[in-house]
DNA sequence: ATATATGCAAAGGATTTGCACGGTT
DNA sequence: AACCGTGCAAATCCTTTGCATATAT
């Protein structure tokens, strides 16, 4: 178990309150790979603690992204999906989504390459359009092994 | 004026009718180079057209995107936004989006060298999982001259 | 004439908000 | 005890669907 206790630091830091909830979640968030929304973590977490709330799982997911220990955001159907950052299993990376079924598979082979580009295209893109660049997303869509 | 007729041709033998609705969201979307939501598309029309009702727009809109007219795509505010795809615009390009008042630069520098990373890995991923790579999109967040 | 396209109203989903209650500190 | 966090219900927002009517062909 390398290392949960930083972002854990960190929350009972942020957090005015260590709840059962925001515990809950973030073990959940933590542990697991995929990128879910929130009626799947919802859903995950009710089997366990039949008393959590969507609302509830609505907010903490807010305050995690505000924190920067989740990423949010869309692969085009209506909801949002969130992905745990854990140094570890991930840094930056990107999706790969397949059109049909919606999985996404989490890739960073080229980031040398990418960056690379990316450094370029800023750089420009600052000059041309004098647009402070915070940061990119690269996504592949197309159809997975099963679909294909 | 150069070549609208190509498109229009292309609705004509698409579309089973020719309708007004249809031929005033074709003429905004075909003009403009804003990246309007379903509501603001909606919005501008009904000052021409009163008569117009939403659900034609986004049904109007639906076709459009399977005939591959227009792009849909997503920048995080919980709603789709819409561009035509005109040849002398923009052909393949990217968007930068400001993260502040959501505004949308379209560029299309750096195409060559993004095509080569971008068939770099494609090759790789493909190879790797066994995944049908059928597009991809780029695109930088940050601040815009206003904003930042 | 006929079948398609439209507009309205209602339904459907995702997400947010108001509020009284419950739990952490 | 204080007050932050929770869960429920209701509200909001975007989008889709059902259906009777209008209209292009």
């Amino acid at each position: 178990m390398p290392g949960p206790y930083k972002w854990r630091q960190r929350c009972r830091s942020h957090f005015a309150r260590w709840t059962a909830p925001r515990e809950a979640i973030l073990e959940l968030m933590s542990r697991t790979s995929k990128h879910l929304s929130a009626k799947e973590i919802y859903a995950a977490l009710y089997r366990m603690y039949p008393g959590i709330g969507l609302t509830t799982v609505y907010r903490t997911l807010d305050l995690l992204v505000q924190m920067g220990l989740i990423n949010k955001f869309s692969i085009g159907d209506g909801q949002s999906r969130f992905e745990f950052k854990s140094e570890e299993k991930k840094g930056h990376h990107h999706h790969i989504i397949c059109s049909k079924c919606g999985n996404i598979i989490d890739y960073n082979d080229f980031l040398e390459e990418e960056l690379e580009l990316v450094n370029e295209t800023e750089k420009h893109l600052t000059k041309k359009y004098n647009f402070k660049v915070l940061g990119h997303n690269i996504e592949f869509y197309g159809l997975c092994e099963k679909c294909r």
